[in-house]
DNA sequence: TGTACATCAGTGAACGCGCGTTCACTGATGTAC
DNA sequence: TGTACATCAGTGAACGCGCGTTCACTGATGTAC
């Protein structure tokens, strides 16, 4: 581990962790590769030689999000609330991540890598509604009505973990995270806060 | 209605006008004072006049949206599951307000004008919570209750209506929003779909 | 009806800044023989 | 063990750009008398 040489060794990571704190600290829209660079303690030129430009390392940060979420979700097995409980400690544990991750415009969403660790994510959530729901997907009307049964979940999920990001809700999860967010939560799938 | 003379008439209007199409196409990111200015076909220094600083904007375009929110609500009464068609009716047909009103980093949230706008908002959302769970608020365990049913209510609306903004979702509420909404939310009230 | 004056709204030139991107380059590392 | 060479990772100077902000200004509007 030489103290830094003329090779930084690990560059990308230590851009990708730059890019965490900075959009954590000051949103996305702050972000440039220049000041990443800067906290790297690396030329300014840097960042160009592993991500092209600054939409490719927004693409690889959304992947590794994504990444994230999806192994974040995998303790949770099928349990629909647990998967809930996951999913918000992920968001507010990884709150640079989550937010560049939804916001199609900062980056190629259409990147392979991209795409494949969406869909891990989405699978997981998936499972969850699919176990508590007894797994019948044979009919069309029902399979209907379980897309929506995914979609409610997820909305629940997201939405308020976006509202603990945003500041928005009055006394905020501060204390204990993953109690707040199953006495939300269990008023979808009907289990006990 | 004369054809701009020297003065413009209406800037300030013009402006937030302009900011929501620019946020609209290109993300809050990309907003600037010089392409408002741009748009509204004025200088570049005339922003300044009225808003202070692009803070300055951002705040009243906040504002501006929380009201709208709050009167879109209004129509819904107390029923919940309109309220909640309603909040993701806004969210959608005001995608630039909504996204700017739910990131703190861009604006003075603690304006006055913003913080009654979004009180207005709260309560209308309060509200049809309290008349479905028959008004008793009263004991504090069910108080706490209470709060943890709104706070549920509306992280579904608000999660779905994200989650539609961003694109993540597969089919998307291309058709018909409300049907697409109430089959969503009804999983959280009760209502049939 | 007319004149003087204050206030308001927008102008246009200028400033300094940080940014993304390019480019020829150089130091370090690894491989072939 | 040693030498030659290719590849990779990062440098540093330079470019042009759009931005926010300031400033003294001017045109338009409204009010007092």
């Amino acid at each position: 581990m030489a103290e830094h040489g003329y090779h930084h060794g690990a560059l990308r990571q230590a851009l990708l962790s730059a890019a965490a704190d900075v959009i954590g600290e000051h949103g996305a829209g702050a972000l440039s590769l220049r000041e990443l660079a800067r906290r790297a303690g690396v030329s300014h030129a840097a960042p160009q030689h592993h991500f092209g430009d600054k939409a490719g390392l927004l693409t690889a940060f959304a992947e590794e999000g994504f990444a994230r979420l999806a192994d974040a979700l995998a303790p949770a097995g099928d349990d629909l609330l647990e998967l809930g409980v996951a999913y918000v400690r992920f968001a507010l544990g990884h709150p640079a991540h989550f937010q560049v991750m939804f916001v199609p415009a900062l980056y190629r969403t259409g990147d392979p890598g991209v795409a494949a660790a969406r869909k891990r994510s989405w699978e997981a959530l998936t499972r969850g509604v699919e176990r508590q729901r007894g797994g019948d997907t044979a009919d069309g009307a029902r399979k209907h009505d379980l897309e929506d049964a995914v979609v409610a979940a997820w909305s629940i999920a997201h939405g308020y973990a976006s509202l603990c990001l945003s500041g928005a809700l009055p006394a905020g999860a501060a204390g204990d995270v993953d109690r707040a967010a199953r006495a939300v939560l269990g008023r979808l799938t009907g289990q006990p806060g």
